[in-house]
DNA sequence: ATCATACATTGACATTGATCGATTCGAGAT
DNA sequence: ATCTCGAATCGATCAATGTCAATGTATGAT
């Protein structure tokens, strides 16, 4: 009811901890490499995607790019998972959510 | 009808500029005295706020507070006015789409 | 056991970013 | 005109970040 004179927000109703963390995955989503792993991500058969397909789009090494998922599953938008001797990167709902 | 089976995320149908545009928004919103900074603009009277209300919470420099400020609205996420001598901040669009 | 493949980790370097103090700017009020 | 107050800009400093080459690790094939 109060709709429509209070933004509703994220904001008003996280405490501090959930806004440090809120930013931690902002600030992961927040270069344009990273993005556009997680646009590859979420566009792959799917929605996943091994580090040998990402990485040639990128056009950059393979340690920079395993560095940039590590970051993205720190942060709570990635999940890996070991298949043979592939890494599959998959988005989490936290990601989904932001994203959408 | 494809929902169920093609993730929907932004990153589908955005060209290269947007995503660079869209990572520069989720950068200036990865910081915690910036993320903070947006939802005090949100909880503020009638969704806007002046530098001065803002900067005491922060515990930082005003020149600081101001920077930050203007990353938020050089990335299309806040709105400035000025009334009088004070500087009123808002949110965008685009921050309510990204922020709810 | 050896080898190749797919990733991860490390160490180094250059760039960016957050912060502050000091200064400047602009808009009322005197 | 001068003064004051709110806010923006500047210059400097130090920490964090993106990148790569080199190396390490684990998995499967020979």
């Amino acid at each position: 009811m109060y709709d429509k004179y209070v933004a509703h927000t994220v904001s008003l109703t996280k405490s501090p901890k959930d806004v440090e963390r809120l930013a931690e995955q902002f600030k992961a989503l927040g270069d344009g490499t990273r993005l556009s792993l997680m646009m590859a991500v979420a566009a792959g058969e799917n929605a996943e995607a091994c580090v040998c397909d990402l990485t040639p789009d990128t056009g950059l090494a393979q340690s920079t790019v395993s560095h940039h998922l590590k970051m993205l599953v720190d942060a709570g938008l990635l999940t890996r998972t070991q298949r043979g001797k592939w890494a599959f990167y998959a988005l989490t709902k936290d990601a989904q959510k932001l994203l959408k």
